[in-house]
RNA sequence: GAAGCUAGCUAGACAGUCGCCGCUUGCGCAAGCAAGGGGAGGAAAGUCCGGGCUGCACAGAGCAAGAUGACGGCUAACGGCCGUACGCAGCAAGGUUUUAGCAAUAAAGCCCCAAGGCGAGGAAUAGGGCCACAGAGACGAGUAUGCUUUCUUCGGAAAGUGGAUGUGAAACGCGGUAACCUCCAUCUGCAGCAAGACCAAAUAGGCUAGUGCGCUAUGAAAAUAGCAAGGCGUGGCUCGCGUCACUGGCGGGUAGGUUGCUCGAGCGUACAAGUAAUUGUGCGCCUAGAUGAAUGACUGUUACGUGCAGCGAUGCACGACAAAACCCGGCUUAUCGGCUAGCUUCAACU
RNA sequence: UGGGGAGUCGCCAAGUUGGUUAAGGCACUGGGUUUUGAUCCCAGCAUCCGAAGGUUCGAGUCCUUCCUCCUCAG
């Protein structure tokens, strides 16, 4: 049984981390995204978001794309490899996109675990 | 019943799955786990005012700078709110005029304009500045035309006088303008939770204490004893001092963390005082505290509204503005709707 | 969170005791010069001055409230 709890340590917090994500330079884009990764010494992926005042003006807007993006990275985080991840939104989303959204992180998903081979099942007994 | 206005309340509901952030209790050294209970707004927004709180400064008084301005009240305070008076604009209704029409009526204008709205509305004999164009003349004074009287070289001249011209206003009244300077009255010390307090890596620098290399002897080593006392600067030498290298300690303090951090000018309700804003008393309640920043995603049922399809039953789609960042009182701005009161006008009935 | 500044024609912009028609330059349009084009000359053009309200006889200018953008401090 996994668990697919968010905690906080699988969050990248510190401003070094970040710089080191984009120090590294590794980019892959959909329309809506842009994801930065750099792999890491820890047993599980870490997630940082960035969605700046230019994409959206609205605070409430910039936050329900962060939940978004939160929620399918909590779902799919054992699929993943052990990266650091900075995911970039580029365009705006509503709503009414979440499927596309869905289906471009699932394909971003996939690009990564296929660019890192090193895939190995942590399962992590609940 | 219709129309308009004002004020207040509300901002779909329920259930399930997977999650997020505090609190309490239990277990655990801890990480954490389990249970219970809580988790965005009327504007949280803009940051336009006012306070609390915190730090710094401060004998007292004054100047500068800024803000406010009817009168009375409320308040912790305000540029806010309430009441009264005054002014302004003006909708509905009403009255009236003109035009069109045979008429009903329609259009335009004027008057009066409910409830409600708006009002930086003190002082112009304390003083300074400005008042374009037009106009003779713009506040100093003075006279272009007309009329009257007098004089006359018959061209006019002097005195007086009230109107017309043009102007936004005004023809001398102590003009208008203080959202021009200013004067008067009142108020304001400065900064802001990234305030402030505490703990405290690494690196560099500060203070301070100490050690220095090599050789010989003993010894397995540690060490002990003896000899010798590094480089550079302080003019040459000695001492001393500074500096360079290493080690330890101290203090300031950065990253980082803890706190400030949510019980407060608090909310609800009843009664009383007051026209009201508001205040007092009793009872009850605890209602977010995040920090690369929680309060979410999905599914189902259902209420309401809108749009589309359909004769209809019904089906499908969509759901306003917008997210706390120390906390309050206001103002301003954005907003799909719903509900409840009150006021005014009109119509009908009694 | 707290300061500072800007918005005038398609672009760059001037515009102060508030005053008659809001300068200029580039660009564009039409005409002229030229065999044709460039250059040059003449004429035109678009702005209710970011939006709304107010003060005033009269606001680009003064005041208030909003909108957009730039910038600074920690």
């Amino acid at each position: 049984m996994m668990s697919f709890k968010f905690v906080k340590q699988a969050k990248i917090v510190k401003t070094d981390d970040f710089s080191s994500v984009f120090n590294l330079r590794k980019r892959i884009a959909s329309p809506h995204l842009v994801v930065r990764y750099k792999p890491n010494i820890l047993d599980r992926p870490r997630l940082g978001l960035i969605v700046g005042k230019k994409t959206a003006k609205l605070a409430v807007w910039r936050n329900y794309m962060k939940r978004v993006l939160r929620e399918l990275f909590r779902l799919n985080q054992y699929q993943l490899p052990c990266l650091d991840l900075v995911i970039q939104v580029q365009k705006p989303f509503k709503k009414t996109d979440f499927l596309q959204v869905k289906q471009e992180f699932d394909h971003l998903l996939l690009k990564l675990s296929s660019k890192t081979p090193t895939v190995h099942a942590r399962i992590v007994a609940s």
